[in-house]
DNA sequence: ACGGTAGGTGTACGGCGTACACCTGTCAAG
DNA sequence: CTTGACAGGTGTACGCCGTACACCTACCGT
């Protein structure tokens, strides 16, 4: 009988899933050995069975949501195809806001995430271009694929950090910042008259980083119909 | 006698500089109310004199490093302005390997974070962008303004991470994940023998990072000259 | 029937942030 | 010159954390 009640035997999977669940619902810092043993109801030294460490969970987690990203579609051009892998990136990570810093707080990228630049980087050396230029666009899109720091503020970011947890709706920039900070306010006031909201909320995030990425593919698509090649710029001669 | 071994009587000014030069020492993580007390000579508890807590200790360090971030000159032109200053925040980010992931993973922006971004932001309305254009240039730029992940795998910031340190020159892509990762592999390959490098230290992380940096700045250009405006594209009807 | 082993348990250690009571030296007011 | 308030450094203690290590137990192939 007691059997029936801590049964499914504790997986390193089983273990990874409830991590990342851990994680979405009470955010990176409530993440502990402790407290997920006690969501597994299990005793914290059992994980260690499973996983060596820390560090090792985290980067099982990290394999987990990068996991979910789409699988690259080879029936569309390459421009939309990386287009469409960097949106559906972008979803994961609006899933899993932890999951930006515990990628870059990772001293090394994890398997999931290498496969996923390669097969990036595929897609590219597919749709023509020199292995040179990819090397360029991927540093250019640097953070764009993996979606990190697109918006210092963001509201979903704020979900169980390090800081004291505030009163959720700011309401609006409060007046003595705006004061402060002008052309921020200015900014922020002409967001929030477009669709009535504020400065937290007032703009279209999905818009905002459309915009840029599209900015970006644009130029790189122009370098890629000229030819472009570092050979042609102030690097010393090849 | 005593007293002339520990003078200067510990300010909140000595106490984040300290701060600053042992996380740029020994990395983040070794950043403790503990080390740190016992760097300045002091008893731990001895700093809550002087900061409310940890986190206001990190935020006051990220106003130290922001602070280090060349002010705007206005004898250029906004291009040239913006970019001098970019690249000004970049060499602070290389001198303290800490910061983007300090910055990043305070819930808030802190008022030295604030102010530089107000200050990009005035030069910008000063070169002529609309309040709505500049809006979505600091978006779209996000990252690259504070230099944020521009090189995931970057060696300076391996320097005391969360994991455990390893060989340092690991001399090359290991062939094992070289086999694994063939489009990696390739870029890696043609970047080393542009220098004879290895793959970490094998591309001019400065180049890459200009590359990024003129092609948006490029395509922003392009954007003002033709006075783009969101309500052109497609947002719903201004 | 039995020995090995995979996997869950209990205890313990050193480090962390920090609350709280305490002490001490300085300096202004009487 | 005394005094007493107060700024600022000290000491102790608490509850977290990650995890080393010894243990126990239930299963499984021989």
């Amino acid at each position: 009988m007691a059997d029936t009640l801590h049964r499914t035997p504790l997986t390193r999977e089983r273990i990874l899933l409830a991590a990342v669940a851990l994680a979405d619902a009470s955010g990176i810092q409530a993440l502990s050995m402790r407290n997920l043993a006690q969501d597994l109801g299990v005793v914290p030294m059992a994980l260690y069975k499973h996983v060596a460490n820390k560090d090792e969970l985290l980067d099982g987690m990290i394999d987990v949501v990068v996991g979910e990203i789409d699988p690259p579609r080879d029936d569309v051009d390459w421009k939309r195809s990386v287009r469409l892998r960097i949106l559906s990136a972008r979803q994961m990570l609006i899933r899993h806001p932890w999951a930006p810093l515990a990628i870059e707080s990772r001293n090394m990228a994890t398997v999931a995430v290498l496969s996923y630049l390669d097969s990036v980087v595929a897609t590219l050396r597919a749709g023509g271009f020199s292995t040179d230029l990819a090397h360029h666009v991927m540093h250019a899109m640097g953070s764009r694929i993996l979606g990190f720091s697109q918006e210092l503020f963001d509201a979903s970011r704020r979900a169980g950090q390090t800081g004291a947890v505030e009163a959720d709706p700011p309401a609006a920039m409060p007046p003595e910042i705006a004061a402060r900070f002008p052309h921020l306010a200015e900014i922020a006031a002409a967001a929030a008259h477009d669709d009535g909201s504020v400065v937290g909320s007032g703009c279209d995030d999905q818009f905002e980083f459309e915009f840029a990425l599209d900015l970006l593919l644009d130029g790189i698509e122009r370098l890629r119909q000229q030819g472009w090649t570092s050979a042609a710029h102030t690097r010393r001669a090849a």
